[in-house]
DNA sequence: GTGTGGTGTCAGGACGGCGTTAAGACGATC
DNA sequence: GATCGTCTTAACGCCGTCCTGACACCACAC
């Protein structure tokens, strides 16, 4: 049985996290602030650490170096969505992935699941990449290369990127990526995905009209498949 | 050691299955009317129900729905053959399966180990596959794989197999499916689910014309059967 | 054997989703 | 205020999906 430490100063996120881990059979803890965490990750010895970015007395990256200093358990990043820098900050401090708030529990899970596989810490999730090496994501410095070359791509562009390359091979819904990209208020607006979609394909398929990476299925979605299946 | 609650007004038979189960290593409870099936089910937390439909008090189904509004339980329906009429809304009440009176015990106990299996909670994995490993569905990424290359599903027939994948080893009557694939408005549009069930059929089974893994139960409805049994 | 109700299969037409292009609106920069 | 890139919106043709109806088939009852 794998221990948690769940850092969340927000107590309704933190009890549906608590619920959800134990039901999956996880020993779960609770830290409310930074002071208890670096408390209970030393006196526990947690095999997995859930770290919130905004918490009431230290900043998260204080908690990050404080354990970094003596552990390599693994620091799962979960942060608000405008917290973008403070998440990279995170990350250059030895965190090992991160979630953005709202987050999906099952995809949680998912980055929680391969946290624990890894136990050793490796930046290795920083770069996507296509089985045949064509398309290359760096999510830390925001940049796409296309057989090596860099490629520019427009604010939105970058941005429903990057949702493809955080959740490959993951069947994204139209209102799933409307959310992510244009925000909560959207959902119908589909023929923008349409468009950018297009110009994605353009800037890095091989062939446009012949889709390898970012394909669309039929009335549900569109998926990212680097594996080229 | 799980709980089982039988619920059965007729003496002797709730003795022949009490006898049986306790002989089997299960803790068997015994509820000759639906008041004290409510009672001992809220209280005693059982892991399975086994349900006569013909009760001296309430229906059977008062007691499903009583149950089914804080509980998600499996319930097994046991009754006479004549009623096939109150199965079938046993079953879009919630229940997870029926046998007929005079039942076999062996087919009983399979069933129930089939209801105790799908009760506990083991789906960390989010990957239905069958026993021949043949057929995977990856409620997940939404992707269905047979024989390890993917398959594309339209939406509709996505949805249904997503239905049973959700309730392996489980009978879903024609109404339970199509309420949770066309909506609540729809039910004797049966017409739908033969032209879906045909075209899954022949896309995920070996021989479409031989299902083994989307079976019909005449007059009753369809059941998944991963096990390959 | 014959009848009946439920089921499986096929094909065609209506419909809506999708990709593409282009033009107008908007905002940043100088 | 002018210019440039980006975002939004509209229009259109194409293609797959959904629904429908017809027919064959099967199990079961008589």
């Amino acid at each position: 049985m794998s221990t948690v430490l769940v850092v969340e100063d927000d107590a309704n996120i933190a009890r549906a996290l608590l619920v959800n881990l134990r039901a999956r059979g996880y020993r779960a803890l609770h830290a409310p602030d930074g002071t208890r965490a670096l408390d209970l990750a030393a006196h526990e010895h947690p095999d997995v650490i859930l770290l919130d970015l905004g918490l009431p007395d230290v900043s998260g990256l204080t908690v990050i170096r404080g354990i970094r200093g003596w552990s390599r358990v693994p620091i799962l990043i979960v942060s608000a969505r405008q917290e973008s820098a403070s998440k990279i900050e995170a990350l250059d401090a030895g965190a090992d992935d991160y979630v953005t708030k709202p987050f999906a529990m099952d995809e949680l899970l998912a980055r929680l699941r391969a946290a624990l596989r890894r136990g050793t810490p490796e930046q290795a999730e920083a770069i996507v990449t296509t089985a045949d090496g064509r398309l290359e994501i760096d999510l830390a410095t925001k940049r796409v290369r296309v057989e090596g070359t860099p490629i520019s791509l427009t604010p939105t562009e970058w941005l429903l990127v990057e949702q493809f390359a955080r959740n490959p091979e993951r069947l994204l819904s139209q209102t799933e990526l409307l959310h992510a990209v244009w925000g909560p208020e959207y959902g119908r607006e589909t023929n923008y995905l349409r468009v950018y979609l297009s110009q994605i394909r353009q800037k890095l398929e091989a062939d446009g009209s012949r889709p390898r990476y970012f394909v669309t299925e039929l009335g549900m979605g569109y998926r990212f498949t680097p594996s080229g299946g």
